[in-house]
DNA sequence: CTGAAAGCGCTAACAG
DNA sequence: CTGTTAGCGCTTTCAG
């Protein structure tokens, strides 16, 4: 193992001063002569020095870390979500520290905690809880902060989010288009997720302005959401349709649609958000909102960064569009 | 904003000095009274004080932080392999930092570098290069090191993988018992990637050994496989089924499939990896083989973390088992 | 144009 | 049982 070389070291073989090296390594040329420049450029280079981090920290009081808090690390929004804020940030000065809430309001806080010890500069966050007193800690340590996918009301910290409501204003019109009379909505929980219940407020907005009716069918409530469902389109006199919240409750539905032999879009429209890209595989092709979370990732870490920089500071919502796929399930 | 308390604010309000606070924020009670105990307990209590990781780093040089390198951030293979490393990591102190090499050789090693630079106690890796030589900063480094999903060759450090040989001579023997005569098997680039090169070995050992023929497909090497896939499976005399090696090969097969208008199983046969959890959404229901991500991630955090307090320090192949599920494609 | 010296917040001898 | 002191590797006044 080579041994950690210091800034001293490169000090010593370039026969300057540590101060000498250290303007050098932040770049202080200002008054630095061409001969101790290449000198210790040189020396830089012959010996694969590098700077120690930790040391910069303590004394500068800026990590160069940004804290990135998701609500669930396991599926491919998330994933392609940091994938956006990584292709961002490696084109910067800055890392990142991904932690998994897990969907816990309890481990999000425990990992808020580690984050501001870990003193980062700044925070990307998925938000579980609605309210923003649930992130006092937040405040209390004026952290540069921006939201992603969903945001606390009232308004605290900027947000970068799908274009929910409107898309969901959209896909009530394309139903009613193709004569759906009533509208099943299912979603896991609803309550201060802003993202689903932008969704449901876009949606029954404007069927309430056409009169389709609708429901609310929100299966982290109940263990029989799937015999419920069947009865309820089975038994319905009107032609029905189902609008999935998202993807984790899309596949579910269509594997009880299958189970029960009802046949899309014949018995039931099914419409629904796609993570995962293979709704056109999943017969009869599943007319699908798809979302673009890497834009949102990369988008939201510019924010953040020029936040940081100064260049700007962004207090807004930025809604990124989502596309709606027409396939055959409608 | 609260300000940043030190360990001298708190040695000052307790009435003793730094070195006490210190011993107590280590655990160190060997000889401590009881009193100052309580008072230091109860002023840090008060106060809300956390100790400042980095000066503690730069003390003890060591980071609590170890770094993920994984291939490519976005896809729920990954995204599972993350969620287990962080389940195990939340119950230790350490921290991660990931960095996606995004496929792309130079980004790995520049990312290692940084990692390097963070001074990460220890690494996960998901190598993109097959031979320990492309990794040699990690040896200079003495870094422990524990690779996943993949291994380099000659054996260098420990891996946690699935049962990628065994499990492709039972897919083997699964075409046999299903009277296929021809495999064609499919992946994208196979070269230098252990995973897929043990799934090659794997089937073709045993395919060998029972006179069934095969020919391999490399879908990255050529711009016309769609075109080259359908006439093979027109034009073949034999009874012929496709083993597509992940799933980033097996859905843009289904596509291809679909459109040609052949029939799974009756004009030819599917099994292929499942990282999506829909292979049983996919007409007509797709025979693959389910891997463990989530459980390779923490095998191999737990095996890391292990090595890094000595308890013991494991240097083998950890093969994690994954499943064939049977359905209807073959 | 460059260096000496102080100090960021913490830990660990060593001393008592 | 507890405190004094030095120092981790770096940056930044201040002085020259």
């Amino acid at each position: 193992m080579k041994k950690k070389l210091t800034i001293n070291d490169i000090a010593a073989q370039a026969n300057v001063s540590k101060t000498t090296v250290s303007r050098f390594l932040n770049h202080k040329y200002d008054n630095m002569s061409e001969a101790t420049k290449n000198k210790i450029a040189q020396t830089i280079e012959a010996s694969g020095y590098q700077p120690n981090r930790q040391a910069q920290t303590l004394k500068t009081a800026s990590t160069h870390t940004i804290g990135v808090s998701v609500a669930d690390l396991s599926n491919l929004y998330t994933s392609r979500l940091l994938k956006g804020i990584s292709t961002f940030l490696h084109q910067t000065k800055y890392q990142m520290i991904i932690m998994d809430a897990d969907n816990n309001l309890q481990r999000e806080q425990n990992n808020l905690q580690v984050l501001l010890n870990e003193n980062i500069d700044g925070l990307i966050i998925q938000p579980l809880a609605h309210h923003p007193d649930n992130y006092q800690i937040i405040q209390d340590n004026a952290l540069p902060t921006i939201q992603v996918d969903r945001y606390v009301e009232p308004f605290t910290w900027p947000a970068v989010v799908s274009d929910n409501f409107q898309k969901s204003v959209e896909v009530a019109q394309l139903l009613e288009k193709n004569n759906f009379k009533h509208v099943i909505i299912i979603s896991n929980s609803i309550t201060g997720i802003s993202s689903r219940m932008n969704r449901v407020q876009g949606i029954t907005s404007h069927l309430q302005s056409i009169d389709i009716s609708y429901e609310l069918l929100e299966i982290e409530n109940s263990n029989d959401w799937q015999i419920q469902l069947q009865f309820k389109i089975k038994e319905s006199s009107k032609k029905v349709a189902i609008y999935a919240l998202n993807s984790q409750v899309l596949w579910p539905i269509m594997r009880v649609l299958k189970a029960s032999n009802l046949k899309v879009p014949q018995d039931v429209g099914v419409i629904g958000f796609n993570d995962d890209d293979l709704a056109d595989l999943v017969a009869p092709g599943i007319t699908a909102i798809e979302q673009q979370p890497i834009l949102i990732g990369e988008t939201a870490t510019q924010q953040l960064i020029d936040n940081l920089n100064q260049h700007k500071s962004n207090t807004d919502i930025t809604r990124i569009k989502s596309k709606i796929e027409i396939r055959n399930s409608l």
